[in-house]
Formats: C-alpha cells, sequence, structure tokens
DNA sequence: TGAACGCATTGACGGCCGTCGATGCGTATC
DNA sequence: GATACGCATCGACGGCCGTCAATGCGTTCA
C-alpha cells in the first residue's frame, strides 16, 4: 500500500520538456527480436488455431485433422492450412499412419502455450 | 523421466479409425473466447508494439509519445495509430500535459505482458 | 485395377492492417 | 493576434492473411 502510492505519486510527476526537443528513449528490445516475438504471435492471433491447440492440449493422444473440419466449421484446405501454420512455428508435430494424419502438440510448447493462454485470461 | 517414457509411449498409441467416419471432438474455448483472445493477441503481434510496450515497461515515469519517431523509425501519425491500438486494447493509459500526450503502461496489465513476453522468449 | 477416401497444395478472392502525407484542433510562445 | 509546435484523425495505398473451390498425390478397400 506504501509503495503503492509512492509508485501512483511517481508516475503522475511528469517530465519537463521544452518545445521542439526530444529525448533518447532507453534501449529496448531490438529490431530483429522484436520481429521474432511479433511473428511467433501473429500465428497464435487466430481464432481457429488457438482453438485447435486448446483441443490438442486437452487430448491425450493424437488427433486426426480430419475431425476438425467439422468441429471449426471450416473447410478442409483451410483447417489444412491454420495446421501447416501450427507446424512451421514448431508448435506442433505430425505423425501419419495409413490416410490419415494425426496431430499432437509438441512436448516443449505445451507449457508454453499454457502459459500464454493463462497470461491472457 | 518414467513419466515421460509413459507419455511418450502413449502419444505414439494412435487411435484406430475408420473410413468415411470423423470423431466428435473434446468442448474447447467457445468461439466467442477464442476471438476475444484472438484479438488480444493480434494487437500485441506488432514489432512496433512490442517495442513500445517494452520501453513503457523500462520507464519508471511516463514517456512522451513525441519520443517515438525516431526512436521507432516511424512517422509521427504511424506512432500515434500504435498509441491508439494499445489504448483501445487497455494496455497504456496517456496523460496530457499542455501540448504533450505522456503514456505509461497500465498498472495492471504491467504483470501481464511480462508474463506475456517471457512465454514466448 | 479401379473407385473411394484423406490430405496437402495451388490459385484466386476479399478483407484487414501497417504506413504515410495531408489536414485540423488545441496549446504555448513571441 | 500571429506563429510554431504536438498530436489525433482522415484518406489512400500496398501488402499480408484467412478462406474456399479445384486439383493432384498417396493410400486403402472391393
Amino acid at each position: 500500500m506504501y509503495f503503492a502510492t509512492m509508485r501512483v505519486m511517481k508516475l503522475l510527476d511528469l517530465p519537463v520538456r521544452t518545445r521542439g526537443v526530444c529525448c533518447d528513449l532507453p534501449a529496448a528490445i531490438s529490431d530483429t527480436k522484436a520481429q521474432r516475438l511479433a511473428g511467433a504471435l501473429r500465428v497464435l492471433a487466430d481464432p481457429a488455431r488457438l482453438q485447435i491447440l486448446d483441443i490438442l492440449r486437452q487430448a491425450d493422444t493424437p488427433v486426426c485433422i480430419c475431425d476438425f473440419p467439422d468441429r471449426l466449421q471450416l473447410s478442409q484446405p483451410t483447417v489444412s492450412h491454420h495446421m501447416g501454420k501450427l507446424k512451421d512455428a514448431g508448435l506442433v508435430e505430425v505423425t501419419k499412419k495409413g490416410i490419415w494424419s494425426f496431430y499432437r502438440l509438441r512436448p516443449g510448447s505445451e507449457a508454453r502455450v499454457q502459459a500464454l493462454l493463462e497470461a491472457l485470461s
């Protein structure tokens, strides 16, 4: 409570500026790293892909991609397109058996996806 | 280690399917919630906005928006556009003083942005 | 061997978004 | 009051992306 008050007072203490003079800002994320992060976020910034990840996260066994078009109300090429993006991003893995393709969350990414979804909700 | 092995074996145990028959998938995030999450992620999925958030996170005092165009190598309208998106998403707040606009991370969002950036890197 | 099925790929269309020049409004300085 | 400055908004342009019909390839079953 005490520190919270200090914090607010500090925030309301606006810097003094002079016209026509801009200040240098502290170094932040590099451009390349920012683009990398933005790219990773853009893969997740789609309702269909979020639902795919959530379904794969719940499933305790790889899921056939043929089940998704009905579930997501999307055409088969569209689902395949989304799954390809998730695969390129290293979020999911695929195992083919016969005519079917079974997808699962990549072992390492499970915790990250979980933490990310929780950080937003 | 033991459980890890169990897990892998379970994953490789693919379901048995029959041609022409699709299965119902477990309930996942609702469509509306998925759209809400995707919208929130889309706001963050931009290099400039990520850098803005990182700079505001480091600063211990509100930052004048006039310092960003030079730093981000973007025009003034573009920076204003990005800041408006962050403001609409409830991530930043603005305080006007004279001809200057000072932006700061919204108190509640600081921890969330931090957790989110860490979940990705 | 032929027919049916599952799936990835291609090409095309429509919409969303980042970017910037131009404009307008409010404020401070002279 | 006139000028200069900071900033948001508008309009327009270009590119990226989600979506689907059509196509092709590989696999399975009769």
